[in-house]
DNA sequence: ATTTAAATTTGACATAGATCAAGTTTGAAC
DNA sequence: GTTCAAACTTGATCTATGTCAAATTTAAAT
């Protein structure tokens, strides 16, 4: 599949979302026009923030008070050890949830942290809900989201449980990125990593010198093409072979 | 924590959760409700069936039909590739849902097998979206339910994602099956492993020589007792430590 | 109880990835 | 442009896990 790579329009450099693509659109719809109609004084539903690289979202084991949709850049997910170090559980770009998953306990399993210069749209989950009460269409739009997002998750331990070789690892990796990536850069084979070999690697529980290592074996056979952070997919399908999906 | 060791009662050797333990139980209650009100001729909105061991729940990529809700016994998730070996990704306990995920697309995304003669709830999801459209109490309950599951599906992925040594990996295993089947087996350090050591290995991307290594070593440690299936933590900190929990 | 196949464990060796060390490249600050 | 620190890469060894082989245990069938 080639896609035009000017077909979309890209904003202040990041990558960028408008509210037609955005996951959480169903939900924020009809809660903009309860707001227009209703004129809920000060508070609001929901509201587009930007925020700058190495802003933190929210904390790990804080009470849920919003849920998060990325707009433009990229946020990484992360838990706090003992030890300090930061231990990567998950990357979100725009279109894509973050604290969603809180729901539930109603706190936050993970800190929230954006890379670079980033937007992302804030929904008062408390707020959320109460309207949700009264409008049976957001209700419905919820269940619908929360679906997908059990579904996108499903496939995401998929494609990583089980996988112990690097070269399987880094192909998963570079496959799923690309792909989340692909509505809004326009490419389905090519990407800008939003983060470091360093995160890259501890995400996948490789060394950075043996991620490395892989990254210079794929070019030197073919099957990507690498330019730093700038990475094109030569061969996909071997890459898919490779990844075991 | 201690749990009386005879406070739960089993049923033909199986574990076993009554309906007040089910996690579809929300959805259920509301919906034998309608069942008996509006007598829906001789279809059914869910229903308790059993299963034999190796009997096939659904197909992987097979139109969604029903959500199941287990009962009773124990099921594996696996993906069938091309060369026919036995990919499992995932387990699944008494109280737990099978197939949830592919609400979204409508397509299971897996192939659902009882592991020993087994029983499940079946639940229609046809009905259930008709009849949730008429009854908000469901509608809100799925939506509990759901975001309850991306929630466990966090967790999960957490358990795994960055791990790859063998000590962890196991680590990891033992204490996440342990803690799911504790409500009901009524212990939170022991359990009989409903599946054999191939299909452990093979679920954690280990050789099953170096699982039945790592099992020898951890009870050489006192880390566990073994005795065939039968698993005892006997240093439950220490073993999430190893896990990196 | 006996037989048999399957599951599990253990040993010996090979290999992928970790570790340690040293270089090279990149990119931000001046 | 120059400087500098951080990021990334490459090389040399070491170690954990894979691989191959064989022994032992377990469980099912008779």
């Amino acid at each position: 599949m080639t896609v035009p790579s000017q077909s979309i329009q890209k904003k202040d450099k990041h990558n960028y979302v408008e509210c037609d693509d955005c996951s959480m659109n169903s939900v924020c719809r009809p809660l903009s026009t309860v707001k227009q109609s209703i004129n809920l004084s000060d508070s609001f539903l929901h509201k587009r923030i930007t925020t700058k690289a190495n802003h933190i979202l929210f904390n790990q084991s804080t009470p849920l008070t919003n849920i998060y949709a990325v707009s433009s850049g990229a946020f990484k997910l992360l838990l706090q050890t003992d030890d300090s170090t930061e231990n990567i559980i998950g990357l979100r770009f725009p279109g894509e949830l973050i604290g969603e998953d809180a729901l539930f306990l109603k706190t936050y399993n993970y800190t929230a942290i954006a890379i670079g210069d980033s937007s992302v749209c804030k929904v008062s989950v408390e707020q959320m809900t109460s309207c949700g009460q009264l409008i049976p269409e957001i209700q419905k739009n919820l269940i619908e989201l929360l679906s997908r997002q059990n579904y996108v998750r499903q496939k995401n331990f998929q494609a990583y449980i089980g996988k112990k070789s690097a070269d399987s690892l880094l192909a998963a990796f570079l496959l799923n990125i690309i792909e989340r990536n692909a509505s809004y850069t326009g490419s389905d084979n090519s990407i800008e990593l939003p983060i470091n070999r360093n995160n890259i690697a501890n995400f996948l529980g490789l060394r950075r010198e043996t991620l490395s290592r892989v990254f210079s074996k794929f070019q030197k056979e073919q099957l990507i093409q690498v330019e730093g952070r700038k990475i094109k997919l030569i061969a996909q399908e071997n890459l898919i072979k490779i990844a075991d999906l």
